[in-house]
DNA sequence: TCCTCACATCGATATATGTCGATCGGTCGC
DNA sequence: GCGACCGATCGACATATATCGATGTGAGGA
């Protein structure tokens, strides 16, 4: 070997040029790193993925009563984690008289409609 | 009108059937609805997603030294981030004399390989 | 005008998460 | 064996988040 703090020998995985430590291009081109993870985190949560699958699956918007209906969760909740998906973006919501109602919103960026489609 | 509490007529943007309170398919099928949580839950931190997106980019396993070099954070935080990424399935790590190398889980699940690729 | 209904907001609470410093464990070179 | 190095783990802390009950708000019906 040639040393520990030097440049190992890596037969069968061999490392770029010098071994270990070697700068590595660190960050995401663009301004969106921490745009595209809060869409991630919008998306990190049981109750709020399924809340976007029934949109994505959906054909008209939604009320909220429909969610309070499918989920086993207390009215604020619900309210809760819409607001957090309209925050991000992936959702607008129309008021109706007494009802709000709910869809994808169709100017969500490319990069979370992308992600968005994955859920079809 | 014909009611609060009964159907309303909406005009512009029709509802299903009766309107309000349709019951909707609440769930996503199959049974993967935290683990795929989970994934972007994973993601959902800008350290982490920036890490995805070096192993997503280098072409070799990258060191944990790279990590600690290209973010401006701890030694055990990276430690930290990189094993959620191993708890997510995202990434796995392999021992090579002192130096722990880690790249993209080449047996990840199909979906979160088609989101991983979203960054590529 | 008053009441009801749908939804949002507030305050509280328990849990999860990101970060750090300190320490431990394993793998070398000497 | 000893010391140096890399990386994981632990304990602590501040912050964020998920959830609830209670209350506020705005629109309609009676």
């Amino acid at each position: 070997m040639s040393g520990a703090t030097a440049t190992p020998t890596r037969d069968p995985i061999p490392l770029r040029i010098r071994g270990c430590c070697q700068p590595v291009a660190p960050r995401i081109p663009g301004p969106d790193a921490e745009e595209c993870a809060a869409v991630f985190r919008a998306l990190g949560d049981t109750t709020r993925l399924q809340m976007i699958h029934m949109l994505a699956e959906a054909t008209d918007p939604v009320c909220v009563c429909d969610f309070t209906a499918a989920f086993d969760l207390g009215q604020p909740t619900i309210s809760h984690h819409l607001a957090k998906l309209r925050e991000a973006g992936l959702i607008v919501s129309t008021r109706r008289g007494i009802w709000t109602f709910h869809q994808l919103n169709p100017e969500m960026s490319a990069a979370a409609r992308e992600v968005v489609d994955l859920l079809h």
